[in-house]
DNA sequence: TTTTCGTATCTACACTTGTAGAAGATAACT
DNA sequence: AGTTATCTTCTACAAGTGTAGATACGAAAA
């Protein structure tokens, strides 16, 4: 499920209820505020259009809030948008995508080991059943 | 030098450009056509942006069709995109996306070997000095 | 040289997105 | 109970996007 396409200001309130686990909008636009200048009303008019698109549910209120949580997971909401990502801007090719991300994020000899890790396991599973 | 956003179907137009160097209108317009339904006029439409975004510039004539070359590169393109893809997606954390590239079936063996070579080279650049 | 295609150019339109004001409703405070 | 501070709901609008028809134009064919 997910259907709907999300946009750049809807994600960024689906980041913030997933790291809160559920949010009224009151707070939503409190802690987009921090980060840059969005008036409440804009705020408010992005949820009603992730509840619309079923991003979004009504789980409870408090006081006269009405509190959202998320409808999607992340894994929804990444998974397709980096396929999709890949294809719009690497042409399909994750290899280009790859070797910029390992150019650019500072990975230390832990996040190298768990690589290894993946990478083994995942190496295994295309022997086997490829 | 960028500036402008380029939107999906402009940098499927793109992609195409890159990979030809240089075509005119009828050329990407044919191209595109065999992955999907696309009149001619929308193409036209989408280099006509472009060209005024400054991404594309006209560089000869065939017949009375106008030859374009790419004015962005791959990397003018990429870095910022990737940056704000990052943010808007895993909220800007680029190990997310890495992780989340390996569990995803966006891998095949030969992504998967040039990875560990990747790994191999970071590894010892952290051996010596780290 | 006139006709005819193939292109270019112009115009248009519905939809999405970011943006927000205005008005209506209601919990909370006095 | 009345007032006030919050919230919700409604409405709006400009810009960008995907889509494409209509018309003009010029090169190539007859």
């Amino acid at each position: 499920m997910s259907g709907q396409k999300l946009s750049d200001f809807e994600l960024e309130v689906l980041q913030h209820l997933w790291r809160l686990k559920q949010a009224s909008t009151p707070e939503l636009h409190r802690k987009i505020a921090e980060d840059r200048d969005a008036k409440y009303s804009t705020v408010r008019t992005i949820v009603d259009r992730l509840e619309r698109k079923r991003a979004i549910e009504r789980v409870a209120h408090q006081g006269r809030a009405v509190v959202f949580r998320p409808l999607l997971t992340k894994a929804d909401v990444s998974l397709p948008l980096t396929r999709r990502f890949v294809e719009r801007v690497f042409g399909g090719d994750s290899k280009s995508l790859l070797s910029h991300l390992l150019d650019s994020a500072a990975l230390d000899s832990e996040d190298i080991a768990y690589l290894e890790s993946v990478i083994a396991r995942r190496k295994s599973e295309l022997d086997d059943d490829d």
